[in-house]
DNA sequence: GTCAGTGCAAATAATTTGCAGTCTT
DNA sequence: AAGACTGCAAATTATTTGCACTGAC
């Protein structure tokens, strides 16, 4: 973990990029989180080191993290942005209803191989296997009776949406 | 593609679901969109078909129809809800650019099976391979000189974002 | 006739951005 | 010192919802 943040400031010296405290935090704060942290749940990972650290310039790292290829943006069933501090090769568990996930190494699913010839005019560039399910956490949670688990955003009010989708520390 | 859509109206009769006309577009109109459709796309393609329909009710409609099992909701590099009719197992081919999106068969993965032991405390119930690149058009298109195309959002204004993400018809 | 379904407009929630001040190189 | 980075607050954009009305069964 620490390796990583080394490996960051490293890379980011090479690159002219400046090394700021909110830089570090932030990538820190998705490396330490297996979950694949939300802009806001880096947020709140990252003040307890940093005294402060606007909202806003939260996305505007994790944005800039993506662009330069020091993270990724991850999907989810949810439509909110996560983020992955492992940018090689890799798969993902996630759990359709918190949208919390985990990584699959590259090995678990080797045999897979791009279909060729259906890919007519599309310039594929990686390959992500995606198991969709539930996590345990929701699994067990009640069904809350007749209401099927779809209706997804609104649910995750900013106080709840805190303790669901990163569980880990 | 009539076939689906009456099937779509067995299916929501035999289940008790009333049929409006409002539905019935809403489906056909993801069912006519490979590129699976974000809601304003349906909201814009529904349109010509009745008259009017309020973007609200193509976004009820799109929830509901995802709720009764009838529509599946896949996410996007771009955090923006996409819709699909086929509701079978398959794969996907997403732009990782204008968030476009084309299914993959079933048997293109044929061989992918899940990790045994790698999903401990998780609920999984399927399996997505994702294809992440770029498409046709969005290869073509200018690398707008510096700026890599990852500040994502604000580039798909209203206005433009209908024109991209859903090409074909 | 009844109640689910719809339109409209206002409310939410995630994310972005303008501007002025601060800190890295 | 120069320009990149940050904070704050306001702006955008996707999505949801309250309420009154209409239409499907």
């Amino acid at each position: 973990v620490a390796a990583w943040c080394d490996r960051f400031t490293e890379e980011c010296r090479r690159r002219g990029i400046r090394v700021t405290a909110q830089r570090t935090a932030v990538f820190r704060a998705v490396v330490q989180d297996p979950a694949h942290p939300t802009a806001e749940t880096v947020h709140r990972r990252v003040l307890p080191h940093l005294g402060s650290m606007s909202l806003a310039t939260v996305y505007r790292t994790l944005e800039f993290l993506v662009r330069t290829g020091l993270l990724h943006r991850v999907s989810t069933p949810q439509a909110i942005s996560r983020f992955d501090a492992k940018v090689s090769p890799h798969h993902h568990l996630v759990c359709r209803s918190c949208g919390w996930m985990r990584d699959l190494e590259k090995a678990d699913f080797d045999g897979v191989r791009l279909p060729r010839g259906r890919l007519a005019g599309f310039r594929a560039e990686s390959l992500d296997v995606r198991v969709v399910g539930l996590c345990d956490a929701c699994a067990q949670a009640p069904p809350a009776a007749g209401k099927r688990p779809s209706v997804i955003r609104k649910h995750l009010s900013r106080a709840r949406r805190k303790d669901a989708p990163s569980k880990e520390d």
